[in-house]
DNA sequence: CTCTTTCGTCGAAACGCGTCGCTGAGTAGA
DNA sequence: TCTACTCAGCGACGCGTTTCGACGAAAGAG
């Protein structure tokens, strides 16, 4: 591996020359540049990592902490993931992998390590036990997700309360009367993991607007599952109209039964998805959905992280609108028979 | 942050001789070892990984690189990552995780920087532009696939042959004839992805001995697409008795079509899927399936590129045995009618 | 009682880079 | 001609560890 010292003697100019030709935080002449230049090409030179972290205390490395859980719909979470690590090779920064499995020690072995730079960390929890850790932490870090008090943190989420009432203003201009919930398996809303009950409470109050009623029921998201869960829904409320569902693993199910049971979509039932456009997009009806924007929260975590980074201080909580894209699983409620 | 040399002030000694304590690479009297460790945990020592890496030269971190790919089946992706970053926390590592976006010239970054001590790489195709560049770079690293020419690498992988062979004689045994293989998305073939090359080859010969008659569709895994391709299978093999699925988006889509057109499972058609446990036992049948050990993949991985950091050759290929579960989905061929 | 080992500890030299202060040459203004 | 200033480049130091050789004391061998 060639070090500085010896791209320095191939160029013939001394060390700190070619550090600054790299950083270019004082001016260098073009002549000696373009020779410096062509002996970093010339023996592969590639800065060392650890020196370089040593010296400047900046590692240019991001961790990311992702749940281990099973109960959340995993390529969410991945597309997440990717676009934090290809935004922040945008930004010269690599990604570090944390597993929740840690917990908040990890928390710690990072920031006092100094093996990362910042944190962004997804899945939050209402009440949080990392939360405390990063608001006290040294360490720029920002949240996917949003927990119980945000003051003094930096959050990014999709706003899940304007998305359930966009699913209630959308399925009250058809006319629908009564809705029903099909939600994330019940250990999400144990958990208190915010986002579910944000869209629960965002689109009851919309619909009580809307003269709607609305009932809830949790879904695990198997096949047997959803089958219970929709028997259910039409036993209780058999004028049921409307289907909202936030659960990505019980959309195939959900359609298949319905056909099934005779239910046409949209004629007889509407449905409304908060899903990836991709699952909308694959199911057996092409869904009315509001779409998860995984890729553009993983940007926009890694665009604030950088602004900490650099020393600004951007707002603690920035919500991503919802935007609901009309497919062909909803429309006007039926007439009375 | 506490330095070393503060931890040694503090406990009275010199920094080499908490270096020592820290490493256990020399002996240390029981007395300060305990005066040493208390300073450390009064003054909340952690290392600093950047020191640490420059004087080593070891950064304790393992690069991960995944697929930035759609048209592979994510979940299993991740929970390989997932088993990466926690068999490696075990070994005292942490993970940096790099997209395939970047291309090969990521290896050559991470491992010129030393920001790696070691790479994993995943999603490893027949002839793959990366081989080349791990083959010859210093730096261990492990596959997780099988690429064309595996010498003078360390590769894991399911023994995606025998999986396929396994399947044919599992079916076999139940007197089936006609056996129709519902494959990946074509572009996982075209790319020549490999795995999914074995599991035809390993079927098909397989298949010869037993006198079954084999036919292969690729699917994209849409319920368009699964739709067509079960159309297909049954009008240009109407004996079609059994099929086995490679295409963990098209097992639901399948099983509600084939209730749909009336062909009950196991009774009509057998079904044996290739996919992760949890899909099998998701499905609306309990599958008959060869799991997809994806925990077991990344541990061993890691175990490997241990094994190899630590100066040992492991062998170049280990394929994982596959195992079928008999669940619900597979019975006797149906007699003639 | 001396000579060699072993044990526990220390000091100093890397490791490769970033950064600060300085210098000499050149330029411009007076 | 002298000062004031800018521009390119250099040397030296520091970042926090690891590691090697050395050293004194205690222990064992003859």
């Amino acid at each position: 591996m060639a070090t500085l010292a010896e791209v320095a003697r191939h160029a013939g100019v001394s060390a700190s020359t070619v550090s600054y030709v790299l950083s270019g935080k004082r001016s260098i002449s073009e002549e000696t540049r373009l020779r410096v230049e062509n002996s970093i090409r010339e023996l592969g030179y590639h800065p060392n990592a650890g020196a370089r972290a040593l010296a400047s205390s900046r590692s240019h490395i991001i961790a990311l902490m992702v749940p281990l859980r099973t109960d959340m719909y995993v390529p969410v979470m991945m597309e997440i993931a990717i676009a934090v690590a290809t935004t922040a090779r945008g930004f010269g920064h690599d990604v570090l992998l944390l597993t929740g499995e840690e917990g908040p020690e990890a928390v710690r072995r990072v920031a006092a390590s100094g093996l990362a730079d910042a944190m962004i960390v997804m899945d939050v929890e209402l009440d949080d036990e990392r939360v405390p850790l990063l608001r006290d932490s040294a360490r720029p870090s920002v949240l996917i997700g949003l927990p119980g008090d945000p003051a003094g943190l930096t959050c990014v989420d999709l706003d899940f309360t304007a998305t359930g009432a966009l699913c209630a203003d959308h399925l009250a201009q058809f006319g629908h009367k009564d809705v029903a919930v099909i939600g994330e398996a019940a250990a999400v809303y144990r958990r208190h993991t915010g986002f579910a009950e944000r869209t629960l409470d965002g689109l009851r109050s919309r619909a009580r607007e809307h003269g709607m009623r609305v009932i809830h029921r949790p879904c695990e998201g198997s096949y047997e599952s959803t089958a219970g869960v929709l028997a259910r829904v039409f036993e209780e409320r058999p004028d049921t109209s409307a289907l909202v569902v936030q659960n990505e693993a019980a959309v195939g199910p959900m359609l298949a039964l319905l056909r099934q049971q005779g239910r046409a979509v949209p004629e007889d039932v509407s449905v409304v998805a908060i899903c990836p456009d991709q699952v909308a997009l694959q199911a057996s009806v092409q869904l009315t959905s509001v779409a998860i924007p995984a890729q553009e929260m993983g940007r926009q975590a890694v665009e604030l992280v950088m602004a900490k980074i650099e020393g600004r201080e951007p707002a603690p909580v920035t919500l991503l609108p919802p935007r609901l894209t009309v497919r062909a699983s909803t429309g006007p409620a039926p007439t009375a028979p």
